[in-house]
DNA sequence: TTGAAAGCGCTAACAT
DNA sequence: ATGTTAGCGCTTTCAA
């Protein structure tokens, strides 16, 4: 490894002070002479010396660096959140920290102390758990968050998500014109899951009145097969309204299996994974989210609050669009 | 914001040095007393003090950080190549910085400035160019570097990739027993992405000797669909062979707006996004990598590089396998 | 079993 | 127009 090249090295090569180098470095040219700054350029790039951040980071006590801590990494909304966020942050000094949670409670709480010991600035937080109490040692720290995605109870950081509840009795609308009676919602264990909830919710709240009646089936449960097979037995004209792109997979694959029609035997609409539902015969109805501006205006929220405290806790919804399509 | 906790106040409110913090911090207990052990402790509890990763940093003269740079964080092959990575190092001490490239080849550059900067310990990195003058900074650097995915030539760091060459070969071999006598290879250019080189180059060494006419169409090109389209015309029984996942759906939706169907009219065969290819119909065949995998092993070989010095560069292959579907 | 002091690479107040 | 010096939070040598 060779000898790291320190402003000491630079100030001694150009024959200057390494306050000069300083100054040099932070574009304080005010009182700098033109041969000064000259020498200390090409020394610079003689040596190719890049100031140590870690130092720099002391000095200022901060750190610049943001912590994002993301439910699972591997899905296409989590891809596109990140390349929100990192589209916005490339144009700034900051630095940012992916760290995935896995889905485990345990390993997201032991990234979020990582973060602390790394002394991050702030932080995009994909919440795992809805109650506050849960991440309350980050309360106190009065850490700058902003919630992306999901949002803990009662409000706390401000919080960038789709509009889920509105989109959902939008739906309901469309359930009633279709002549539907029954609408099965397939998803991932939703208590807990803010944008789950408000997409449940939502849905029922459109149908309210209505003769509609809807079931909740969970795929964390192990037999949610036989369940759903049950609950389409002894129904007349289901609708599945699969919650988020997985599920959806999960659905059409059961579909496929049991040889059953989409949407003649029964209707069938999603979220997310837009350029698939698109493919597959007959195309998938879905609701269309749109995780980029998501992360961009939860970073640009972000960077807000880091360097012009006070701005309020609030609750920004990014619209999605619902795409109609064959299988409805 | 709350004044930050250092080790001055853990010391002074233990009623300690901090050289004993320290100690407590390190796990250097062989000599310390289980009453200061357990009052310090508390008092770290209490205070719910983070040691501050700069100055330690600092001292230590690495940074425990890891750049990763991906040529385009919003597909599914890089985001399953980042939980492997992650995964390897949430057992370590290091930190994870991800910088995406966005398939630009200045804003690669930019993200690795950066990382010097940074100060990182080592880094992976999936290059956007074939050229090893291009990384000539990076090289002199003697920065511990992995690459995965792609690699530069001649070999200058190791590389965790695919099999790529062998599976076009053995794919090539299904061409001529299906009696195909005309492969159209589509892709994103190919100049200077080894993957992709690979895939092609195998394809055609597979098929030497035989009667099978290969085509290269690159769908960076404006006008590929013309070109796809007169090349079909020609031919009499075709595949298209699909270098990743984006440019098969392309395919796919080309196919489809065509009304051409697969088998019968064209073969087709594509990489990755393999739970789609399964999903819809025909099944479309596909090779299917492991990014994870990649991801993991290069993360693994980083570490030992980074902490036992001397390993040499290699090329690690890690198997893909071609699954038969309906569309060949 | 514990502490004092020096120093990691940088910035900034205060010289000159 | 430039330099001297102290100090950011930590680890480590040397001493007690």
């Amino acid at each position: 490894m060779d000898k790291k090249i320190t402003i000491n090295d630079i100030a001694a090569k150009a024959g200057v002070s390494k306050t000069t180098i300083s100054r040099y470095l932070n574009d304080k040219f005010d009182n700098m002479s033109k041969t000064t700054k000259v020498r200390i350029e090409q020394t610079i790039a003689e040596l190719d010396y890049h100031p140590n951040r870690q130092a720099q980071a002391l000095k200022a006590r901060n750190s610049f660096l943001i912590g994002v801590s993301v439910a699972d990494i591997s899905n296409m909304y989590t891809s596109r959140l990140l390349k929100g966020i990192g589209d916005y942050f490339q144009k700034t000094h900051y630095q940012v920290l992916i760290m995935d949670a896995d889905n485990d409670i345990n390993r997201e709480l032991s990234n979020l102390e990582q973060m602390m010991t790394e002394q991050i600035d702030g932080m995009i937080l994909q919440p795992l758990v809805h109650q506050p109490d849960h991440y309350q040692f980050l309360i106190n720290k009065k850490t700058p968050v902003v919630q992306v995605d999901r949002y803990i109870e009662p409000f706390t950081w401000p919080a960038v998500v789709s509009d889920n509840f509105q989109k959902s009795v939008d739906l309901a609308k469309i359930f009633k014109t279709k002549q539907y009676d029954t609408v099965i919602v397939l998803a991932n264990r939703i208590t807990g899951v803010s944008s789950r909830m408000n997409r449940y919710n939502g849905l029922k709240a459109g149908l309210t009145g209505s003769q509609i009646t809807v079931h909740l089936i969970e795929i964390d449960d192990s037999n949610w097969q036989s369940i759903l097979t049950a609950t389409l037995n002894v129904s007349q004209r289901t609708a599945i309204f699969a919650l988020n792109g997985q599920v959806l997979w999960s659905a059409v694959r059961f579909l496929k299996a049991q040889q059953l029609r989409v949407p003649e035997d029964v209707g069938l609409v999603g979220y997310d994974d837009d350029q698939f539902a698109d493919m597959i015969s007959p195309a998938i109805a879905s609701v269309s989210q749109n995780p980029q501006e998501i992360g961009r205006i939860a970073a640009e929220k972000l960077n807000l609050i880091m360097n012009e405290h006070g701005v309020l806790p609030k609750n920004i919804r990014i619209p999605s669009t619902i795409q109609l399509r064959d299988s409805l």
